[in-house]
DNA sequence: GTGTGTGCAAAAGGTTTGCAAGAAA
DNA sequence: TTTCTTGCAAACCTTTTGCACACAC
């Protein structure tokens, strides 16, 4: 259980009570070397089918909304019907293939310095996201 | 009703018979200067306030994605409940207030060049958009 | 007339909410 | 015991669909 006191810390630290629940999500998400891209549907499909644990809709989108609010999860702007998620919350950008719907991250070194040469009075820029569709060749 | 015997070219050209309602939405969409974004719903309060007129709902998602379909309007890349769509249809990209969720237009000479050093095997670039995110300084 | 387009209401799909019961502190 | 969390079902919103009627050609 060296696993689960790592994300209880991660919990706790972050003012969230490790619920048997967010335990569980947390296994998923983050106890991977591999970061990964999902919608909320596929993370409560993981959780019911290769877990067999029975979580639900709503406190999945508590969890991950909770999660998205403390930085470990980062949304991904894509206009689509429903939200997909990245549990590489790194500054780096997407692939989307409009035919299969995949993501595809695309790493900062892979892009080149990107200048913004115009501002809007009295903002300050928080992000930059770069979405690269791509079709068949 | 020199305006609409350009729309009604414009749609005839397309393949897309110039009906009421559809000269109706290239009006409101269409005849200003300065483009704009907006969304289904945006467009509907447009036509039934503005213009007095009704559409149904149907025929506005219809038209929109009809239009789409033709390269008139342009569907924005953002994560949120709903689409955004933009009458400018040129190669720009797009500033995102988070807060007031208003977007500005982002020109394409206001970027630097944007090198993308990498490749998806199989697959080509269709496009390249960028949403900087702004927040209060 | 034939084929499209429109409008309505119903349905679908994702997401949010209210509230009572349960678990953590 | 107090506060936060969960789970369920209902509600909500945007978008899509089926189908009869109307319109463009």
């Amino acid at each position: 259980m060296q696993i689960n006191t790592t994300f209880i810390k991660k919990l706790r630290d972050s003012g969230l009570r490790p619920t048997k629940q967010r335990l569980k999500i947390c296994e998923v998400l983050f106890n991977t070397e591999k970061t990964f891209h999902f919608t909320i549907n596929d993370l409560s499909k993981i959780i019911s089918e290769k877990l067999n644990e029975k979580i639900s809709l709503a406190t999945v989108y508590n969890t991950v909304h909770a999660f998205k609010k403390k930085g470990y999860l980062k949304e991904i702007s894509i206009n689509s019907d429903k939200s997909y998620f990245d549990t590489n919350t790194s500054n780096h950008h997407h692939f989307f293939d409009n035919v299969t719907k995949e993501l595809t991250d695309l790493s900062n070194e892979d892009v080149g310095k990107i200048q913004i040469n115009t501002s809007l009075p009295g903002k300050k820029i928080s992000s930059v996201e770069i979405l690269v569709k791509v079709e068949n060749k």
